[in-house]
DNA sequence: TATTATTTAAAATTTATGTTTGAATCATTC
DNA sequence: GAATGATTCAAACATAAATTTTAAATAATA
């Protein structure tokens, strides 16, 4: 039936699109830059995968699965360590996994959610929802039981926040070579350390808060809503 | 010399290139469509612009003015009132003007981002400073004299990653209506006050720590790097 | 060797969009 | 109210590219 030892021309165009894809974007990216840069021939995308959509979709698939491999989330930290190392371990592993010069899938998604071409949604809902399932329970635990979902929520998306945008700010000031840049992460043990020391710090103040059943006080003083 | 009433197809087109910029990115948006939106001519932007690239760069600045102009920097807070007021005042300013549905030039700015033309980096960089160093000296004075130039850029960056990613995780949301969103930002008031409350707090670690001469102290003990 | 998988080069197909132009229209000025 | 210049218009221009298909050639297995 045919299995001849895999050539790897799939493998490579799947490399060489992660790379054109990352650097272009969907639209921008051509197949035969892809099929260049892979040494293949022009119709080998049709032929492997069927099209530039699907290639699409496939190759962000394969770069997320590589990239969580290289950087398991747990971040080596024992399961039934305490919460706050569980979360120091799934930052630095989250923020290596998004400054790792190989990253594809995170420049990939950042470009889908600014532009969509809606190629990705379902995949990467589908990838993303499990790690962010554990991340929430995780900021459950930290929050303790007198938080409201939405606090939840809102510490939850802080969070991501502080391990997702620096990064993409990094990425930008590097590709405008015009400015000399001061470097936001010229230091990546300093800055998760940096990191986790801000958000601990802010989650235990919105828990704070809760316990004395205020939701985040602000000026205005809302009467405490408990989760839905 | 022929100054007739300004028939305002120049703010039109600024408008309508707005919108469709902001939709679609800088590749993708025809001057076809954006005259379209207009009800002006096809050459209707090589009139009055020269070019869709010298649009594209007035319909920033355009959009960003208007924009800032719809929600003072400081929030409505006093110049000499204390720094953690004035810090809630611009958060709430810059979080209002990121989420106002009429906003163009954050969109705009985060596709420049995520998927540089280049176009943009100059123009940006020019209007977008004099914000930031404002942020940036208000963060000094809340870390206090022993914290690193380090730590201050960080804690820069963290509190504007949580005013800026949060809201394009809505966008993107609402954009993929096939997921019913739990909607990050459904008050904006209790976020932005979760958001100072966390903020805050996060900050505040940061300078304990600076004071005690570590920077920021993770598993590694660093001996103290004072500001450069 | 028969059969299937894969690669190749070239052509087919499809689709577009920014820009220019020269005439027509409008508004102002003298 | 003619002259002048600003603005608008419809149509064509010019340039361009990029995905997909095809049919033949090659390589690899059984």
């Amino acid at each position: 039936m045919a299995h001849p030892k895999p050539p790897d021309t799939k493998e490579k165009l799947l490399n060489a699109a992660g790379e054109v894809f990352a650097e272009k974007g969907f639209r921008d990216a051509t197949v035969a830059e892809i099929c260049g840069r892979a040494d293949a021939n022009i119709a080998a995308v049709n032929y492997h995968f069927g099209g530039k959509e699907a290639l699409y979709q496939q190759t962000w698939r394969h770069a997320f699965a590589q990239s969580i491999r290289t950087h398991p989330q747990d971040g080596g930290v024992e399961r039934n360590a305490p919460p706050e190392e569980r979360l120091r371990g799934r930052v630095k592993a989250l923020v290596g996994r998004i400054v790792d010069e190989n990253n594809r899938d995170f420049v990939i998604a950042q470009m889908e959610f600014a532009n969509p071409t809606g190629l990705l949604a379902e995949v990467m809902e589908s990838a993303m929802n499990p790690l962010r399932q554990k991340t929430r329970s995780l900021m459950r635990e930290l929050l303790g039981p007198d938080a409201t979902e939405r606090q939840a929520t809102h510490c939850e998306i802080f969070l991501l926040s502080m391990c997702f945008h620096p990064p993409l700010i990094q990425r930008a000031r590097r590709r405008m070579k015009g400015i000399e840049s001061p470097a936001v992460i010229d230091d990546l043990e300093m800055f998760t350390s940096n990191l986790i020391t801000f958000a601990l710090a802010g989650i235990a103040a919105v828990r704070d808060n809760a316990r004395l059943n205020w939701d985040a006080g602000a000026g205005s003083t809302k009467a405490a809503e408990k989760a839905s």
